[in-house]
DNA sequence: CGAGCGCTTGATTGAGTTCAAAAATCGTGG
DNA sequence: CCACGATTTTTGAACTCAATCAAGCGCTCG
């Protein structure tokens, strides 16, 4: 990006976006680590992504079109993090073409990111899909506790204490 | 685009893409119907997408970066498909601002609807995968046999027609 | 030292699958 | 237009994987 983006540290804790509030900003995360999740209406969370260095973690429905977002973000550990406004996503258009490409990389790529995980949550088991996220955030497994990654891998933290043992035993 | 795209008919049946094969196009639909799927690793089929007129499908992994591609893409009526290939994507640098800006609101839409995918599979049953799936493509419902649906839906074809039955009660 | 949180373990339950077979629908040729 | 075979959909029963429930262990932090 060519112009300024605002960096803030958010505390470990510090809820960036709220179920309910429209999303005035999409996140770049430089240190620490954060995550999306939502409710279902049984009340249990699901964890959509964790965004540790370098990763975008923002609700681009809420962002892009000003609409209540239904996903909380929040800091998983203190953290650092840039703050892409709307007069920042306006300004695109500013940009030359070589910028714009580069931005259509990145969108490209999380759709394909995105992709797979929607392959995987249909036909893979609990197993493969922590096995899936081991390899996608190696040294995420060490720094969060296990009942944030089984809510990210869609099991009950039972059912993933259960998966290791089985696991380990290979 | 301001660029010409060649269009084609392909009939029931055609596979246009083949798990195995890089892909070469991206797709949008005019007429017609097309789907998207992946087998597991226990044989079973599941669908990523259909696309009925005017949605674009693709394995965008395999058309951006060549590689083997992981799905299937196949006609499910007699359709009329454009073809976007690897040049007109490579013409994209010469097109003005406005026509990327273009390009990326299609792409974050994109993210945007697979987004809401990703957390129907994570947070809902089959009963409400499905009724958001009548939401989706209201006139698939009639179009399309029902083994298709319930390969989309995530559940077994004799499940829904239980959950037909269900939903039809109330 | 005790309270509380995180993880494990085992017993029970339940949503959805599997398997098998009947019923309905569709398509094709006579 | 009907008949017949093929395919799709429905139904029902047994089964299975993962969820729920409940208890217990081990830490850490106050």
């Amino acid at each position: 990006m060519t112009f300024e983006l605002e960096t803030k540290k958010v505390e470990k804790g510090t809820i960036i976006l709220r179920a309910g509030e429209v999303s005035n900003y999409c996140f770049k995360v430089l240190k620490g680590c954060l995550k999306s999740f939502v409710f279902d209406n049984t009340g249990r969370e699901h964890i959509l992504q964790f965004a540790p260095e370098n990763w975008w973690i923002s609700d681009l429905d809420s962002f892009l079109n000003n609409k209540p977002s239904g996903v909380f973000i929040v800091a998983l550990e203190d953290s650092e993090v840039v703050y892409f406004d709307k007069a920042d996503y306006a300004n695109l258009k500013n940009l030359p073409n070589s910028e714009l490409l580069e931005e259509i990389n990145l969108l490209t790529n999380n759709i394909i990111s995105q992709n797979k995980r929607l392959i995987l949550l249909l036909s893979s088991t609990g197993e493969e899909r922590y096995l899936t996220f081991i390899q996608t955030y190696p040294n995420l497994t060490q720094r969060l506790p296990l009942k944030l990654i089984a809510s990210y891998v869609g099991v009950t933290p039972e059912h993933l204490s259960y998966l290791r043992k089985k696991i380990a035993q290979k």
